[in-house]
DNA sequence: ACAAACTATATCAGACTGATATATAATTTA
DNA sequence: TAAATTATATATCAGTCTGATATAGTTTGT
């Protein structure tokens, strides 16, 4: 096999939290991880029928709502999602359009390769503004920040903080270089 | 269509600086490129075919080896190429396999979480050290670091130590927040 | 002389993306 | 109240990317 899915244990792992659909397992996704973990609809049906047919979900129909169905992890399912938690994690190829254009920049006019980086730049800005609104609002619930598994919910946060950070502190030192 | 075709342009930018086979382009990118773009066989290939056929590049057959085709970038690629590099870049959504399974860490016991990190730390710190020694060699050859071009091979060289920093800032954080 | 490493192209299953289609329920607004 | 909009819910598809594997000739080192 080429490539592992990891969208299976992404929704392991929401499972692992909560039972619901299809539909709740995406808005669960877009809500808490969709800053590092982004899933779709494309992919989360097949592999949910295909996580059921190995017994690692079980499916319920819901009493409302005929299409509705709920989904729930099975021990067998939290066995092989603690088991893929324990493996050392993967090395992953980077794509990065920023870099690829920057690198091949002497094909177009300098001022052009400076715009993009300040656009990049105000990108940034406003994401660690969201991080950072988030993290207060976190702080501030004491109820919720002071769970002790509340680690790794802010320790992703911070990620994305400091390196949006770092990402921001390039540009400029970047726009800096490309004016000097 | 969905997505749009990337490596495209990525062999469309390897060819605006040089001419050469598939080998060449895949060689190119993994001396060059690799820390922020990966590039394979299975991909550069069909393109390859793709821009010939839609005259962004053009083939020529070595007179030494029969196998060898030699591309090279035609005008109209050119024209291509500059046209998607003025283009402002593209929303690329994130996967981290090392953040979604730290946001899911309650499943294992903490200390396996923080040997996690440490080994990613690790790998983290004997990146950076490559990055350095790139950095470094690079400034010594002042032939290579005088020319104005130079900037635009130093800055995604840059962003890959700065971002590694931040990284290890984030693991050593982590760390120390997960033991305290 | 032989093994190992390098050059070169090609193919494939499987993973992932983003767009789109469909249809009902709930809520908002004119 | 009716119309419009938004939310819920599932499904499909073409196109893109990955990593492994196959094949085979050339060069280099011992």
């Amino acid at each position: 096999m080429a490539i592992k899915n990891k969208t299976r244990y992404a929704i392991l792992g929401v499972l692992s939290l909560m039972s619901g659909s299809g539909y709740d397992i995406k808005k669960f996704c877009d809500k808490t991880i969709a800053h590092f973990w982004n899933e779709n609809f494309g992919h989360i049906y097949p592999v949910l029928a295909q996580l059921e047919e190995e017994g690692l979900i079980s499916k319920a129909a819901s009493s409302k709502d005929e299409r509705r169905k709920e989904y729930s992890i099975t021990a067998k399912g939290r066995e092989e999602f603690c088991k893929w938690m324990m493996e050392p994690i993967e090395f992953q190829p980077a794509r990065s359009e920023l870099l690829l254009k920057v690198s091949f920049g002497s094909n177009i006019p300098k001022e052009r390769v400076i715009e993009m980086i300040k656009l990049v730049k105000q990108r940034y800005e406003s994401r660690l503004e969201e991080y950072r609104a988030m993290e207060e609002s976190f702080l501030k619930n004491k109820k919720e920040s002071e769970k002790p598994e509340s680690v790794y919910w802010i320790a992703p946060l911070r990620y994305g903080i400091i390196a949006t950070e770092a990402a921001i502190k390039w540009c400029e030192e970047t726009i800096s270089r490309l004016n000097g």
